[in-house]
DNA sequence: ATTATGAATTATGAATTCAAAAACGTTTAT
DNA sequence: ATAAACGTTTTTGAATTCATAATTCATAAT
């Protein structure tokens, strides 16, 4: 691999490549990982990739079987339920304290933000709108202050995305998520911290099967 | 290394003796993790032990800094707090879960528990004092059944032990602690999901400086 | 035809080797 | 005395090699 400018270490960037292939379902979950292919794919040796395959081990991404290799991980149907669960506390959370506690100016970035997502659905650019959804929840998080609330989130989302997005371009589900948004920023704006919390843990719930 | 009965990979238990040697300080952080040192220390070579180092920085226990090794990580002041915000959080509610679903017979198991804490407490017997007490948590969010929650629980817990504990052994704190735990019980056996809930948050709100 | 047995192949786990960067120490010049 | 320049040593990152476990495949026995 031809690392010309030192910006990341190798294993960094293999478990980068490893985790698009996942995302992508190019490797889909409970598949093997092949070793000896990857590593002819991306022209490296297999001392970096194994140390990327642990890193996403611990992860939870990949499930490593003693003596036979690393696999995709299988998540359970239940787990998607759990993992969501987490998730809607620790974002319902971060929207009161954004409720209660951001500057006007941080406000008026999460109002830009969420104008650009609905340029973006009235312009019907899927991929658009999930990258300024994603961006969306990431603002939050961010006013809200919390690293480690916010690396607790990413991760786990991360796991979710082992899922097929099933009903995610459902036309309607868009129009629903976007109405849900605008009542979380509403709420926010006004200050109403209980109340953007609760829609927030509402507005993932339903998300639970379109996963936005 | 003797790896006489094939029960772990061997860069899990090194992963597991370089935590050890974190959690008791013999590295401290912000220390520099010397790689020829540890593997003559456990007589192994470097590939297994740079799968750990790698697996431990996902973890957050370490630091990478590329091309200068590994350092055990030094956690912020701030960023404790946030921690212990987000444990909180997640605790709090898996308290409310079990008051409100949990079976007569976990209820039992979870008073054996604290029975026992009592009788180290009133045995001043630290060592099994937070043993016990990590127990009683520990299967509070068992019997909650969110595994997910779970292991972000342990994994958040496991950064914390980074801080050396303070005032852990603080006389008074163990027995204020103990009443927090007695109050937290009565609450859950009485089914009163959301008291038990505050009881957590605050349980562990106040164990901000003592860590339990 | 189906199941055992054993040899050949392949994959995994771990040690070793190698190249390049960083740290260190000495000498020399100012 | 301090600092710059240089060569040596150490350390990191990554490739390669090696031993052993697992799998596959062919053959033999039922």
């Amino acid at each position: 691999m031809n690392q010309t400018l030192a910006s990341k270490p190798l294993y960094e960037e293999v478990a980068d490549l490893i985790r698009e292939k996942i995302f992508t379902h190019e490797l889909t979950p409970g598949s093997w990982i092949d070793e000896k292919s990857l590593t002819t794919q991306f022209g490296i040796s297999r001392t970096p990739l194994r140390e990327a395959i642990k890193v996403l081990a611990s992860e939870g991404l990949i499930t490593m079987k003693i003596r036979r290799g690393a696999y995709v991980t299988e998540v359970e149907k239940d787990e998607i339920a759990q993992i969501f669960h987490v998730i809607a506390l620790l974002e319902g959370n971060a929207c009161k304290t954004v409720a209660n506690n951001a500057t006007e100016q941080q406000l008026e970035t999460l109002d830009g933000i969420h104008l650009r997502l609905e340029k973006a659905a009235a312009d019907r650019d899927i991929d658009r709108f999930f990258e300024l959804n994603q961006e969306f929840h990431d603002k939050i998080q961010e006013i809200s202050g919390n690293r480690w609330m916010h690396k607790v989130i990413t991760d786990l989302r991360q796991v979710l995305k082992l899922q097929r997005r099933n009903s995610l371009t459902k036309l309607g589900r868009i129009e629903q998520s976007l109405q849900e948004h605008r009542q979380i920023l509403s709420a926010i704006i006004a200050r109403k911290g209980d109340v953007a919390q609760e829609l927030m843990v509402n507005h993932l719930q339903q998300g639970q099967v379109a996963a936005s």
